[in-house]
DNA sequence: TGACCGTTTTGGATCGTTCCAGTAGAGATT
DNA sequence: AATCTCTACTGGAACGATCCAAAACGGTCA
């Protein structure tokens, strides 16, 4: 366990100085090429490795990014932070990740870390309650922070938000549905007061307000189990639904099992959509339409942008929103 | 975006010297009670944050956990990285994360990026393939590595495995397929010459040798789809199965929905078993029996045990089992 | 009073880079 | 021949903490 080598010594081996190993290590053009070469050859037998503290101290720049998430045990926050870290991983940035499991806390607490760490720009995905603790030193450190997926903080200016276009794509939905001649539409799932229920509220009141078709909205929390109650309580309680938006597919794929058992098919008489396009949607039967959001391609938006930003100082529009498509299968009842 | 302050002038609002001031960062006993105080409340009025790469470029100690996972979308994986991650924040660790999609060369990519990023240990679950890129420079960094849920590299003494108790789970559901009566049990998914498909299949191989019972193996990816194709490759050419036990829950609940679509009730004629016991289970219909891993649990022993490794200096056992018990469900035939 | 002791505090060296001002040397220009 | 320009390289001063040997302080004791 020896310590390892420093660039004074791969300067000694290959004969330069330490400032041309430096330059040689920041890929400088002001180093000739034969020379460029011998000093990666020495690093390479001395068995070199880079020492970012040490120039994080200097030059203040990490290529750490940080990564914080409400509810990374979701799918779609999962699939959202795997995009993004292996986006950011090809440009050569690490990823400093978090969870905070919908706590301000937690929240709070991870974002000083980050701080701490120098990450030199952060991605947050936040959770709902306690802003000032996160972003008021966010503010303070002067980095580039972006809300994603959520705007919990109204300093869009600071702070840009980007989201999937949450609005466009429950208008669709619901257009869909009544389309396919369904009578009674309920909006099943979704916490009143969150931003992101109210958005996929409002493109559902909005494409039934022009049908003078009745909202019928069973708020509840975001979860499978919830969806299975859901399921009974439709069942039970409002026996004219012919048809469920859920808040998203956690939700609908709770319906799905419980609709399955109370014997009750779903995809003929009763049309069930989902919100997000998980992968499972494709897998479980009947197959469950959903609003796609291409949260991987997101992801690697939001990787781009956000680089962009760091690396050319260009700020983000203050909102940003990506398209979402309808992905129909048989649970909405068109598919064979 | 003024520079941050240091604890220079930390000491200069508080009167006393910058090393006093980094004693009270350390916490260290030897400050004066009252001088803490003074020197805590100097910090907040002034606005400082710690600046950790000055401190890991004097004392080589980052406070960063590297943690690389072989396929974050899989819930398995996501959870352990979820509850690793949490339990080392509790602790004052931040986590640096890495997906590797199953690349061996992407895995030592991010490997190397996390050596220069001076993480203190490094907890891998690795991919199959290409171990002497990754685990070369992690030896010769000389921190702490830990293989998880996969061994891959055989130097057990350089890089302790821990694991979940998979042969023991497998013969014990196999073992209660066989009390309730199968007669034949295929064992569905995994791919053939990976360390935790040998594993999984060998409990399964072992309990049934026991009864003389001739093993029923289709081996394929550990996904949803496999799953589906599997049920219908099961009802067609090997109609005499009458339960099956699954590589992980994801070909479960794949064959669980083939099952659907096929028309084919499960739990009564048909039994079906999953492994690891992802939050799903309990949720779809019928509800899936599974071996319960505890990942949660595991994410925390295994932060416990690195940071022991860590920071007292005690080498783990070069191999760790944690026990694994059976979730009895709708889908093994026993639930009402 | 002065030597001694334990508790707190302190200045200066140090970690491994990057940055900056400057130098050496080769060729072009006057 | 002297000056200028350009390219390629260099030495030393940062960056902001930690570490260490030593000093300051207050109290005890002979």
């Amino acid at each position: 366990m020896r310590a390892r080598p420093t660039i004074i010594e791969v300067a000694q081996a290959a004969g330069v100085s330490k400032s041309t190993v430096s330059l040689v290590l920041q890929n400088s053009p002001l180093v000739k090429e034969e020379t460029r070469v011998l000093v990666r050859r020495c690093m390479a037998d001395i068995g070199y490795v880079y020492n970012r503290a040490a120039a994080t101290l200097r030059s203040s720049n990490a290529g750490l990014i940080g990564l914080v998430i409400n509810d990374l045990r979701n799918p779609f926050f999962t699939e959202f932070a795997t995009s993004l870290q292996m986006a950011l991983s090809v440009r050569g940035y690490a990823t400093v990740l978090a969870n905070t499991d919908e706590d301000p806390a937690i929240q709070a607490q991870v974002v000083g870390a980050m701080i701490e760490h120098g990450v030199s720009a952060l991605v947050i995905s936040p959770c709902y309650g306690g802003e000032a603790a996160s972003f008021g030193p966010l503010e303070r450190a002067g980095i580039p922070v972006m809300q994603v997926l959520r705007r919990v903080s109204d300093r869009s200016d600071l702070f840009p938000f980007a989201a999937p276009d949450y609005p466009d794509g429950s208008r669709r939905a619901t257009d869909h549905l009544l389309a396919l001649g369904a009578r009674r539409i309920a909006f099943v799932g979704g916490v009143a007061g969150q931003a992101v229920a109210a958005e996929r509220l409002s493109g559902y009141l909005a494409a039934l307000s022009a049908t003078g078709q009745e909202p019928l909205i069973l708020p509840g929390r975001a979860t499978r189990s919830f969806g299975r109650e859901a399921a009974a309580l439709l069942a039970n309680q409002h026996p004219t639904a012919d048809a469920a938006l859920c808040f998203n597919d956690l939700v609908a794929l709770g319906m799905l099992s419980g609709f399955a058992e109370l014997g009750r098919p779903v995809g003929g008489t009763f049309r069930l959509m989902g919100f997000d396009d998980l992968e499972d949607c494709a897998q479980v039967f009947p197959a469950l339409s959903s609003v796609r959001c291409n949260i991987a391609g997101f992801g690697e938006t939001i990787a781009a942008t956000i680089l962009h930003w760091l690396e050319n100082r260009v700020l983000p529009p203050p909102e940003t929103r990506t398209g979402v498509a309808l992905a129909l299968r048989a649970s909405s009842g068109d598919a064979p």
